[in-house]
DNA sequence: CCAGTGCTGTTACTTAGTAACAGTCCGAAG
DNA sequence: CTTCGGACTGTTACTAAGTAACAGCACTGG
């Protein structure tokens, strides 16, 4: 089955190395494609990567505003916009918030589930889906180009804790 | 096949039917509920119908600012919260618009698809794509409460337009 | 040395959305 | 009839999200 589960980190997870492995990785990605991850952007992946959850831009901002006293709105929207376009980070458009992704090599398909409970974000990657949309849109004549997939439910672990609540 | 396409209007046709019909179903739907569609909630919705295009908050607001002097983001905020709850409205997380729904009645899944040339939202109903998520997701354990499928692309009016344009 | 390009700083704004409290209207209970 | 409560709208004032436009600066290629 070609579900890629990204995240859905459990609560006691190493999350040291998650940000590590995520910051070599987008290292490697830039160095391939040419990219420049400044020291800028690569403290607001890290600022991203500092959890599993999204993060809004303004939360950045003030992170930021904390090291250097010159960041403004654009600072932090320049560098989401970077890392973005690099795949290195994702847009939750249902939330406004932004994730880090885990692989940022790969193909990039955008399907999300979202924990209402923990808040915590898992990145699919079904390429099922992509197909039957792409199939639906094609029904219609309709040609695709980018797919937005956030699904909001609950995650295992907040199913589990709220059946121990109602017991 | 049970795509249900329920909009992508031709540029052509009679939208001031579209737009009665709309209103007539809002009527009964809210009727139906023991909702109350007051006027400024129906004349909300009604200029949500003035076209197919997704509206913004702040464009309803204006133009609601010409007729009522007292109109505030709240007024605006408050009849979109009410609409989208009786499931006449829909948001479109991905462009922070709203587009009306023409089958209130019905189940509501949330699937669009969105020229970016035209701007025109079409609404879909595919189970099958909703049954695929809902299987994904639960192979991770996760249960869905809410989908949002939000697709980017050409419609085929825009396709041929711009296949006209190149040759 | 110069021109061009890519990155960041800076100011100032627009759009999006919400909190909190104040009036009003209306129907139900006393 | 009165009063109580709930639903709706008005009003003020704010926070969050996002962008436009211009200025400086560093590096690179000619």
């Amino acid at each position: 089955m070609a579900t890629v589960l990204k995240s859905f980190a459990s609560p006691a997870h190493d999350h040291g190395r998650c940000i590590k492995t995520a910051l070599v990785k987008a290292e490697r990605a830039c160095a391939a494609s040419g990219k420049r991850l400044t020291p800028l952007r690569r403290r607001v992946l890290e600022l991203i990567w500092n959890s599993h959850l999204p993060v809004k831009a303004y939360e950045l901002l003030s992170h930021l505003a904390q090291e250097r006293a010159q960041a403004a709105p654009p600072t932090v929207y320049r560098a989401l916009e970077f890392l973005q376009d690099a795949g290195l980070v994702h847009r939750i458009a249902s939330l406004n918030a932004f994730v880090g992704c885990g692989e940022p090599l790969a193909g990039h398909v955008s399907q999300f589930l979202i924990c209402t409970r923990c808040g915590t974000v898992a990145e699919l990657a079904e390429p099922a889906l992509s197909a039957g949309i792409a199939a639906s849109a094609q029904r219609l004549g309709f040609k695709v180009a980018r797919e937005t997939i956030e699904v909001e439910g609950r995650c295992r672990d907040c199913q589990r804790a709220e059946r121990a609540l109602t017991r």
